[in-house]
RNA sequence: GGGGCUGUAGCUCAGCUGGUUAGAGUGCCGGUCUGUCACACCGGAGGUCGCGGGUUCGAGCCCCGUCAGCCCCGCCA
């Protein structure tokens, strides 16, 4: 198969098996080993390195070729495949077993010398990224990058496969689209022939699919690219793929079982097979025993309430919170006696940077008892909370708001420091019952959690919450989380105009502008809309944790540093004055 | 928008309390070498110490500003 009319098969690909055979093959000088009798050259290709040896017998223009092959330089050989000596054998190498002893060879891509090595040697660091995003071209070039992309693609497909096999239509929706107040800032594109109206990037596919629901495509998916203009991270890209999926005439259940199929199947892919179902966990479930609503659960290790336990012991950094009704939350860390005074600082700054009040903690060793609250409790006050010798207890006050966040991180450090063993290699869950609201930080009004189009939770609708207790509301929201990460969410959506412009009118939105910003999505559900719901798996994410790559940039061929630009190409760039002219842009500085 | 870390040879890094000519490994160039696989050995070239300003008799090192990369908070329906 990678035969082609210049290459018998590639440099990678070579056996014991063609031993005898005459071969070509082209691919790029990775290291030359020049013996002054004989040149070593390990050739390298996208399947892998191949040692082609120059001895005395070589035709005297291949001796004298390769006797200044510089590193990196593109060259096509053909010669024989020959079984190496027994004590000649490279283990290290699948290739290893054999070489190639060329009777022609050729430089077809010269190469200056490159600016970052594509050969390392064992232990060297990696140039730095802002050099390897500039060099691109040189960095894929080394065989890890190759293996993330490869596996990327074999994921891709496994994705594509899955879902066909499911009935799912892969149908793709505009990146021209309109921009949305809401959410994340847009990308903007200019129109040209409409001036000062511009197009966005799209944040997601999601009014499209719901539309394809309602022309009654039945089951869609889509590798879709989105765009958000927000401030990056190690794991966000301000474009990135989603494997966008949404279904009709479903419940809840279903979308999880569409979705637990092609995420089993993509472990698979990745060399994981993984257990089903994935177990779940209710969201306000999660908030109360991990402080997150994307739990690491490959650890035990959980939040507990200690309100009445403490409350009696006369600890003053509790008592005044106590009294205005806050709670006192904490950890009954396993092995804790173990942090040293520095990890507990560490800690505590931890918790500061926060915004929390500060930690509470305390060690047992046998009758010893040490730390910043010890001397109010008792090696018994602490066997109640279930903290054992050797172990201790971090505790924080106030409300949970404030501690959840200070325990998710104080949780993770902690296994972290203590390097706790987990008791599963891949933890999968199900976050289900999210609330439909969350209270705006600065006003207290009510915003939506995810996306104003997620159904109410049929009880709480029924029962009026809508109205009465937004806060209490839940959502027909579920998120796929692995191992502390967040896969991907998804929801039931609207499908009552009534219901989309109650929602719309409790977050505040006058009707008007409704029509405006969702009069197409509207017209739609009017148009007999079948029930339906989705879901959108981030790609990127995926693939980093099935490769083990320890950022999103190096599972993305071109991916933008985390000032969103492009260092290879060098994007974004000023745009010229009769651009701007076309697209009735001043630009001001 | 805020906080932190980093920036010295093509690359990876060292550089003491501010003190003479800024070093190492690798790569590169030249040479020797017939079984290497990070080949070995000999020789050589290579520096805007990110950039700008300041303090000082003297700055790679201290101070201020700035740029870039990375990490985090805010943000990411």
């Amino acid at each position: 198969m990678s035969r082609t009319s210049r290459r018998t098969l590639r440099c990678g690909e070579l056996r014991a098996q063609h031993v005898g055979q005459r071969v070509r093959l082209g691919g790029w000088v990775h290291r030359r080993r020049d013996l002054g009798g004989i040149v070593f050259i390990d050739l390298r290709d996208r399947a892998g390195l191949v040692q082609v040896a120059i001895g005395p017998s070589a035709p005297e223009d291949v001796r004298r070729i390769a006797g200044g092959l510089a590193g990196e330089t593109v060259i096509e050989v053909e010669g024989e495949v020959v079984a190496r000596p027994a004590n000649m054998r490279n283990s290290e190498l699948a290739t290893g077993e054999i070489e190639v002893h060329p009777s022609k060879l050729v430089i077809v891509g010269p190469a200056v010398t490159p600016a970052i090595p594509v050969a390392r040697a064992k232990g060297e660091e990696l140039p730095a990224e802002e050099l390897r995003l500039k060099y691109r071209h040189l960095d894929l070039r080394r065989p890890e990058m190759q293996a993330n992309l490869v596996l990327r693609h074999r994921l891709l497909q496994r994705a594509r496969r899955t879902l066909s096999e499911l009935e799912f239509l892969e149908i793709e929706t505009p990146i021209l689209t309109k921009p949305t107040p809401e959410g994340a800032r847009d990308y903007l594109v200019p129109s040209r022939v409409h001036p000062g109206e511009f197009y966005a990037l799209p944040q997601s596919p999601q009014i499209y699919k719901q539309l394809l629901m309602v022309a009654g495509f039945d089951r869609y998916f889509q590798i879709a690219r989105c765009f958000r203009d927000e401030d990056l991270r190690n794991d966000r890209q301000p474009e990135f793929t989603q494997i966008d999926i949404e279904a009709s005439f479903v419940g809840m259940e279903d979308v999880l079982g569409f979705v637990e199929t092609v995420l089993a199947a993509l472990w698979e892919e990745g060399g994981h097979p993984v257990a089903r179902p994935f177990p779940r966990i209710t969201w306000r479930e999660a908030m109360e025993r991990y402080g997150t609503d994307k739990p690491d659960l490959r650890y035990e290790l959980a939040i507990a309430d200690w309100t009445t336990q403490v409350a009696g012991l006369g600890v003053p950094f509790f008592q005044s919170a106590l009294q205005n009704g806050a709670r006192v939350r904490g950890l009954a860390v396993k092995g804790g006696a173990a942090l040293s005074r520095k990890d507990v600082d560490q800690l505590a700054d931890a918790a500061k940077q926060l915004g929390g009040s500060g930690l509470a903690w305390v060690k047992r060793q046998g009758e010893q008892l040490s730390g910043s609250v010890a001397k109010h409790f008792t090696p018994s006050a602490l066997g109640a909370l279930g903290v054992g010798d050797g172990d201790a207890a971090v505790m924080v006050v106030g409300p949970d708001q404030s501690t959840s966040p200070v325990l998710d991180r104080i949780r993770q450090e902690v296994l972290q420091r203590l390097s706790v063993k987990p008791s599963a290699a891949h933890a999968f869950a199900w976050v289900v019952d999210f609330p439909l609201f969350e209270p705006d930080p600065e006003t207290g009004k009510p915003v939506f959690a995810h996306h104003p189009f997620t159904s109410p939770h049929p009880d709480d609708l029924a029962a009026g919450k809508l109205e009465s207790d937004p806060f209490a509301c839940r959502a027909l929201h579920y998120d796929a989380v692995y191992n502390g990460n967040e896969l991907g969410s998804g929801s039931i959506r609207i499908t009552d105009p009534a219901v989309q412009r109650k929602v719309f009118a409790l977050l505040g939105l006058a009707a008007a502008d409704v029509d405006a910003r969702f009069g197409f999505l509207l017209q739609g559900l009017q148009a007999g809309a079948p029930p339906h719901g989705g879901f959108a798996v981030g790609f990127d994410r995926v693939v980093m944790l099935l490769t083990g790559a320890g950022s999103l940039r190096d599972v993305i061929a071109f991916p933008k540093t985390t000032a969103a630009r492009a260092l290879f190409e060098g994007a974004p760039a000023p745009a010229g004055p009769a651009d701007l002219k076309a697209l009735h842009i001043k630009v001001e500085r």
